[in-house]
DNA sequence: TCCTAGCCTGGACTTTGTCCAAGTCAAGAA
DNA sequence: TTCTTGACTTGGACAAAGTCCAGGCTAGGA
């Protein structure tokens, strides 16, 4: 269910030496982060960039455990306030598919739903057709000014068959 | 964070009064657990009782707390026992519309989805039109057989607009 | 009425998440 | 470059939600 990311991620190439370097494997979520006013911590950097990809929806726990790997006195706390930090200024979603933990969701910017194995719990990031609201009728919203619809398909991957 | 829900929602003219008897007050979901081979125990008919109703979407904490009402010595773990347990044998459903404890709904065999309030949390089971399942193309199934879709609504309801 | 498999209980334990006081540091100012 | 400072980080305590267990209790059949 888990797989690992063996991107090298130099730090030590300096940065952002020029505009025209753009490096390979950098992260697409910490480019966002950048000009945000965001103070740049090691700490945040490495949150970022474990979180960084498509169809990656980690607990915070499995955040901690990979930042671990690149950064091995970063707290918990830290991986917690980071990630709130990231959910309230929109960089990042949380993802409840599940009664455990919560999932964090760098695919932010694009609207979609989830397609959850039963099996094995893998997630994809998935994009039905139409406005999910337009199935709901006016008779059926008791009065609510109905603004989201959150959609969680649930099926057996084909590893899972 | 909980309010009370004052609406009114008069189920009354609804349900069908067909089959003839429909005893007062009587535990519809107690009913329907009586010829299970269930073993009757005082504890088990004051959590199906605490569940009935419509829209009725408690925590184990909320159970617990009502039930104690009822029957003072009822443990926790006996709330969480029998909510597993009516669960999995389908006369209830779990609901999970946050990242929070879970919710017990009593309305297990009439499939619906979630409307749930930002503001209040207060939880309403709707109806949409058609086949959520139907809105996820196969190119979007990624070879998954998919069997389930579940819909959160979201919004502000009359109270908190 | 008696027996006993299954149910109930309190408490220990786990998982997930929040909060805090004290120490540390990124980034602008000088 | 060095200084300053408010924001960030840390470990640990705490809280909420849920699980597990040994031992006592009891519903319901014999
Ligand atoms: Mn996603
Ligand atoms: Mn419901
Ligand atoms: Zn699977
Ligand atoms: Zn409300």
């Amino acid at each position: 269910m888990e797989s690992e990311c063996r991107c090298v991620l130099s730090t030590d190439s300096f940065e952002a030496r020029s505009p025209a370097v753009t490096l390979t494997g950098m992260s697409d979520l910490l480019e966002r982060l950048r000009g945000r006013g965001w103070r740049l911590t090691a700490q945040r950097r490495v949150v970022a960039e474990v979180l960084d990809g498509d169809h990656v929806h980690l607990t915070a726990d499995e955040v901690h455990a990979r930042a671990i790997e690149r950064l091995p006195e970063i707290s918990r706390a830290t991986v917690y306030n980071t990630l709130g930090e990231m959910v309230s200024i929109g960089e990042i979603i949380e993802v409840a598919t599940d009664g455990r933990a919560k999932r964090y969701d760098p695919n932010a910017h694009r609207p979609h739903q989830h397609l959850v194995c039963s099996g094995c719990g893998t997630i994809r990031d998935v994009r039905p057709q139409g406005d999910p609201l337009a199935a709901l009728p006016p008779a059926e919203r008791f009065g609510f000014a109905v603004t989201a619809a959150e959609v969680t398909y649930r099926g057996l991957c084909p590893d899972c068959s």
